[in-house]
DNA sequence: TTATCATATGAGCGAATGTTCATGTATAAA
DNA sequence: TTTATACATGAACATTCGCTCATATGATAA
């Protein structure tokens, strides 16, 4: 579809295979879709609001549902999605279920987010 | 629907009132929605591959098709929401548009990514 | 046991998302 | 000017996603 032979491009541009065999320093050998899955867990506003919580203090189901001001059944759903993401960890005790942080790199994440964010409203 | 007066809750967790107050710092008082809007960005396979090719390098539009190997209108629309979330910044050169990255955070949000993600291998 | 409370989960629905296709625009070459 | 190239964009479509509702499970209390 694009021809490269002698065009802008092949003079502008690093050489796509050039590009591909080294652009891995970033990713770290990590394949983009497992990172992408990542991000994606991040990238809901329930979810972040429950890892903000969840960053202080384990907290039962009942208290984020409370918190969130949301559906029991909601909030359930996403702490399913961040335990299959093994972004958060359950703990049972008694008739509660408490949730906290399992992985001390999200909260990391979520703070250099917040900076990015903070610097494109100046 | 929950009551919490004198209840397991109650006595085990943080009052959600508190939690809510002082749960700020981590997000650094940046709204959550729009904390998870940069997260949704990033949550996408394709998007992470033109960030990791980029993250070396300039390069144009039709290099970066070659490089994904995908149909040049998928590119540009991707290339559209890194651009409106500020990620990626555009510059006109003849026929052809340079992408390059436009934020000092974003690499490294995506490598802790590739940290945690590289833990949960081990 | 039976009743109640805390949580989990499947089905269903509407909204959002990613890709393709067709087409539009702008720049450069002929 | 005409033609070709590089890129952008709207519409359409299939898929995914987040929430609600109903219901199931599991633990405590009566």
């Amino acid at each position: 579809m694009q021809q490269h032979e002698n065009d802008h491009c092949e003079e502008q541009c690093f050489h796509p295979k050039l590009v591909e065999s080294v652009a891995k320093e970033l990713l770290g050998s990590i394949p983009a879709d497992e990172l992408a899955q990542l991000f994606k867990v991040l990238g809901d506003n329930t979810r972040i609001r429950i890892l903000n919580a969840l960053y202080l203090s384990e907290l039962c189901v009942c208290d984020l549902t409370d918190l969130l001001g949301m559906n029991q059944s909601a909030v359930s759903h996403q702490l399913r999605v961040l335990r299959d993401a093994r972004i958060v960890k359950a703990k049972k005790q008694g008739k509660n279920v408490l949730y906290s942080l399992d992985d001390e790199h999200v909260s990391g994440i979520i703070c250099l987010g917040s900076e990015h964010v903070k610097e494109l409203k100046r």
